[in-house]
DNA sequence: TGCAGCGTTGTC
DNA sequence: ACAACGCTGCAT
């Protein structure tokens, strides 16, 4: 027997392997993960997907046996390999590169295991058992080896992993925000502390390698309490750090009546479906904003696990994922809840992907996008929130869409895959129409509240000095005198994103990718955006040495502090406060949950933040929702920017008059005339629908035809880069007519230099993704190896253009 | 003519 | 990723 084993590092190949002796009567089943050894030396984890009587490979004399099982029975569930497979054909991608991007780190590392031999009897002088490293396996002598195998399966030797040092397991975690009271030039400790802001708790090694010579800083920053360690936890009930929050539950046990429409209708499905009726597993929840979609959600979850199924909740952020395991604990205290993000350590990733893979009973698991992949047994349902959220697609690193994946799950594992939104996808609401999807609407905000009224200001006239439109100034002090609460969205973080340089008339950019510099006050820097970049400030300007800036435009940071000191100056209440939500604001663990506790116990007023704001969050006190910068997303190269900025809008506007009293929303504009506006100001999501596809298939866009992304990039002090772009994509076009589909490019990409790389793109149009595939396929095959750092990707149906 | 240094290639 | 292989350039 031949076994195909998709290996989970580089080089991602699924490579052919023999059968190891002695290991008789032992199940290699697909999905059993496998030490095998790769080249010299090195031993590899892999995943068992196929096996086969044929090797199917010119010669045998190449082939290798495997060296050990990973585990005695497969981590992954019946059918989860083919989604697997699935997902990586659909995007031109190995099973490993799938397999290796979704397990935790202790799953596809081989170094830490060690096969454990128990030794009895009189030969055994201490009577302790014996470790072997796995890559002594392959060149231990025919007996020795023998005798293990047959050790392990009569179970005398099992399968350990050794424990890690310190390193790897302690996290440093920075104990306040900046400005940091370092002593000036204190570089290696400004890197330091740069690395923990942009990146989270990072584990002590991976500081060390990624800043060379930082053991010793680190104990100076440790001393002056500047950071602090923290081990990491592998403990899945451990409450997150949300355990000081007090919210009420906030939609009523008793459900209204659209809601116990779709619950029934839901629950119906998933019945139908578990005694395998031929019937639609996906369905669309179109609910208007404060429908009361997450009642449903939870009450179906319920269902399930009375009917013996597991239940699975997508949200598209963290903090979403935890108010929606906190009502989940509430409404069912005693049923089993898990939470797993991406955020979480690799410890206790690890651990949830082992106990979800050996639990038989049923429960909730409630997640982000990476949760899709957790081996859940069994489950009866999938639902993602806020389906038309561009979050579950992940593009850097393993390109995958949650909401495929999900439902490549749910057709193998008869689930009822559940869409949820107010403001659905276009191609999800298209598939809809054309009854693909079974719908199922809510159009009535629950307990009888009203959609807030929709006002648009307009502000081409305003100076560019000044954010807030008179008018938008005055319904903000107004809401704080009546002891309300408003939230305030703009899509800008830092204070503000231009620094021009008045002696020589340029603005300050990042070196490593052509963009603008935003200045953070706080951070006494420069920030790049894109690649994490810092400058301190002030600092001589790059061109002429001048210290002469001028900051133009404003971000949050700035709102913030001017809402504080001037709109607002005299109309807080004693002790009120303006509190802001966005990345830098949250960049410490817990932090958001702090500002949004904080807020929902009314300790501000006013919630100033970037889209993170837009999402999801209940907030009852709320009546004004107030977008400074309604049409920052219109104009971007995107044939998108339309439904994104509808979508935010329209789920801000949300955001106000979720409890008894009337919302009121104001949408600053520059650009009144576009006609997303009208459609906004109505809620009118079925109109700006129809309109939108009316341009869609005019201009040919999706969901009329296919589309796809070619990215090519280079380190950008590579002179033939541009010219081998050209040459690939030349033969691109080739492929594509054969196939039928049209190649617009290569042209740089809007960002055209990221992180030191050139970027290019092509655009492939076709009419179907096999074609798109095929054409990409075949001209790779022909360009063969990209060489001198060139990089290749392939984006399936691209949620950004950037 | 020999070998250091780097870029290219293959790993069952 | 990693190591073995081969090409280019420089010193002998």
């Amino acid at each position: 027997m031949f076994y195909n084993v998709a290996l989970c590092t580089q080089p991602y190949a699924t490579l052919t392997y023999a059968e190891p002796a002695g290991f008789d009567g032992f199940d290699w089943k697909p999905g059993l993960r496998v030490a095998v050894p790769l080249g010299r030396g090195a031993i590899r984890c892999g995943v068992i997907v196929s096996a086969s009587q044929t090797s199917g490979l010119p010669s045998e004399d190449m082939l290798r046996p495997m060296a050990w099982p990973l585990e005695r029975t497969p981590l992954f569930p019946e059918g989860y390999l083919d989604m697997v497979e699935a997902t990586a054909a659909r995007n031109c991608v190995t099973a490993g590169k799938i397999l290796g991007g979704i397990l935790p780190q202790g799953l596809r590392a081989t170094e830490k295991i060690r096969i454990r031999e128990f030794c009895y009897g009189a030969g055994n002088k201490d009577g302790k058992p014996r470790l072997h490293s796995l890559r002594n396996i392959p060149g231990m002598n025919e007996r020795d080896r023998l005798s293990l195998a047959q050790s392990f399966m009569e179970h005398r030797a099992d399968i350990l992993k050794i424990s890690e040092d310190a390193a790897e397991t302690e996290v440093c975690i920075l104990a306040c925000e900046p400005p940091w009271p370092i002593r000036p030039g204190a570089a290696r400790q400004q890197a330091v502390l740069d690395w923990l802001l942009e990146h989270g708790p990072t584990t002590r090694k991976q500081l060390r390698q990624n800043l060379p010579g930082s053991t010793a800083v680190l104990a100076a920053l440790l001393r002056s309490r500047l950071i602090r360690l923290d081990q990491l936890s592998g403990d899945l009930d451990e409450s997150e750090q949300d355990a000081q929050l007090i919210l009420p539950p906030d939609t009523p046990f008793q459900l209204s009546c659209g809601q116990a429409e779709a619950l029934e209708n839901f629950s119906g499905s998933v019945s139908a479906l578990m005694r395998g009726e031929k019937t639609p597993f996906a369905k669309l929840l179109f609910g208007v904003t404060g429908s009361g979609k997450t009642a449903v959600y939870l009450e179906l979850a319920r269902v399930c696990l009375e009917k013996g199924r597991s239940a699975m909740l997508l949200a598209p952020e963290v903090a979403i994922a935890l108010k929606l395991k906190r009502d989940a604990q509430l409404r069912f205290p005693d049923a089993p809840v898990f939470l797993y993000h991406g955020y979480q350590n690799p410890i206790k990733r690890e651990k949830m992907f082992r106990s979800l893979a050996a639990r038989s009973e049923p429960c909730i698991i409630i997640g982000t996008r990476s949760a899709i992949f957790l081996p859940v047994r069994d489950l009866g349902a999938i639902v993602l929130d806020e389906e038309h959220d561009t979050s579950f697609k992940q593009e850097e690193r393993l390109p995958y869409h949650a909401k495929e994946v999900a439902w490549e799950r749910a057709k193998r594992g008869r689930s009822l895959l559940i869409l949820g939104s107010a403001t659905p996808d276009i191609k999800t609401f298209y598939a809809a129409s054309q009854g693909m999807i079974p719908m199922v609407r809510m159009d009535k905000r629950v307990g009888g509240g009203t959609l807030p009224k929709i006002e648009l200001a307009d502000i081409k006239k305003l100076p560019a000095s000044q954010l807030l439109s008179p008018a938008a100034a005055d319904a903000l002090r107004e809401t704080v005198r009546r002891g309300e609460q408003a939230v305030v969205l703009l899509n800008r973080r830092g204070y503000s994103p231009l620094m021009y340089c008045i002696d020589c008339g340029t603005t300050a950019r990042c070196p490593h990718c052509d963009i603008a510099l935003t200045y953070h006050k706080k951070r006494e820097q420069l920030v790049c955006h894109y690649c994490g970049y810092t400058r301190p400030w002030p600092s001589p300007c790059e061109k002429c040495g001048g210290l002469n800036f001028l900051p133009m435009g404003e971000g949050t940071e700035q709102l913030e502090e001017k809402l504080a000191s001037e709109e607002l100056a005299g109309i807080l209440p004693p002790g009120g406060r303006v509190l802001r939500l966005d990345r830098d604001s949250t960049s410490r663990p817990g932090r958001m949950e702090e500002i949004l506790t904080a807020f929902s116990r009314q300790e501000g007023q006013v919630l100033v933040g970037t889209q993170m704001l837009s999402k999801g969050h209940h907030f009852p006190n709320v009546t004004l929702a107030l977008v400074a910068d309604g049409d920052m997303g219109l104009n971007l190269p995107d044939y998108r920017s339309a439904e994104r900025t509808f979508q935010l809008l329209i789920q801000s506007a949300g955001r106000a008059g979720r409890g008894e009293k009337p919302g009121r929303v104001i949408i600053q504009t520059r650009d009144l005339r576009h006609y997303c506006w009208q459609f906004v100001c109505n809620g009118d999501y079925q109109g700006f629908y129809e309109h939108e596809l009316g341009i869609r298939r005019l201009r040919r866009y999706p969901p009329f035809v296919r589309l796809a992304l070619v990215r090519i990039s280079w380190p950008w002090e590579w002179a033939e880069g541009k010219s081998e772009s050209g040459s690939f994509a030349s033969d691109l076009r080739i492929q594509a007519k054969c196939h039928g589909a049209t190649v617009l490019g290569p042209a740089p990409a809007p960002i055209a230099r990221l992180q030191g790389r050139m970027r290019f793109q092509c655009l492939i149009k076709a009419a179907s993704w096999q074609d798109i595939r095929a054409a990409y396929t075949a001209s790779i095959k022909n360009f063969g190896q990209p060489s001198h750092g060139m990089r290749i990707s392939l984006d399936m149906d691209p949620v950004s253009m950037l």
